[in-house]
DNA sequence: TGTTGACATGGAGTACACTCCAGCATTTAT
DNA sequence: ATAAATGCTGGAGTGTACTCCATGTCAACA
């Protein structure tokens, strides 16, 4: 099944735009007929659906610009391709322990608004914050 | 104890331009000397902690705007406030999730390419990604 | 007295990740 | 046959949150 710009863009839900800027990336690339337009393939769509959800993880488009590099180069990039995976696994522990203590944080700022718990700055309310 | 910008910055981490940025947005504002010169006390620095760890929980500039200008108003803004600290919070409990569900994904992502699991896409390793 | 050095302002530039647009070609529906 | 829809390219514009720069003022020190 092949599919042209438009169709692919409702399939896989990025834009039009985004799915031609990502090409220039060479992130995701498709292919030519006759009279220059672009077409998918489902294998594309596997692909994008990769791409779609590890940037949904929060790797930057540069870093996902390099794992669709190392894809083509081939299955010797492997070790490389799971640095990165590493990398993000990282990311997403570290992000994990800060969201964890900015709700802490919050919590306790709306425990002091609304008035649960004792003041946690100071006693002047005009000076609160 | 007063502060020059200088010394403020060095005090509460923020760059002199920032400093600059945010009173120009009227997040943190600042005293004039004789000379036209900036300078911050220690409730400047309170404020600007509680911005900077506010800020750190991923609040937006605008919210922050917002959050200000409610403060400068009186404590009749208190509710409001709340419901800004509610947001976030809320905010934060969805990125919690969200977090969760990425690091499975990369988690799978990793045991399929060091082939401690079946093959979770297809089996045809030319196509990886 | 002269030269640092910190500070002032307004405005331009940066990075990221798109998003939009002008101008043109081709395709599809009536 | 023609109008609407879809696609193409290169380049400009957007939003967020700063960051940098040119130019100028002012005070302190050698």
């Amino acid at each position: 099944m092949n599919y042209s710009i438009g169709e692919f863009s409702k399939k896989c839900g990025l834009s039009i735009d985004t799915l031609r800027y990502y090409e220039k990336l060479e992130i995701i690339r498709s292919n030519r007929d006759e009279n220059n337009r672009r077409y998918y393939t489902d294998d594309d769509f596997k692909w994008a659906s990769f791409v779609i959800r590890i940037k949904k993880t929060g790797m930057s488009i540069k870093n996902i610009q390099t794992y669709s590099r190392l894809r083509r180069e081939g299955t010797g990039t492997v070790p490389d391709r799971l640095q990165l995976l590493f990398d993000q696994l990282k990311s997403l522990h570290v992000q994990q322990h800060e969201i964890d203590d900015n709700i802490e944080f919050v919590e306790n700022k709306i425990q002091y608004y609304t008035g649960l718990n004792a003041p946690l700055e100071n006693d002047d309310k005009s000076k609160e914050v």
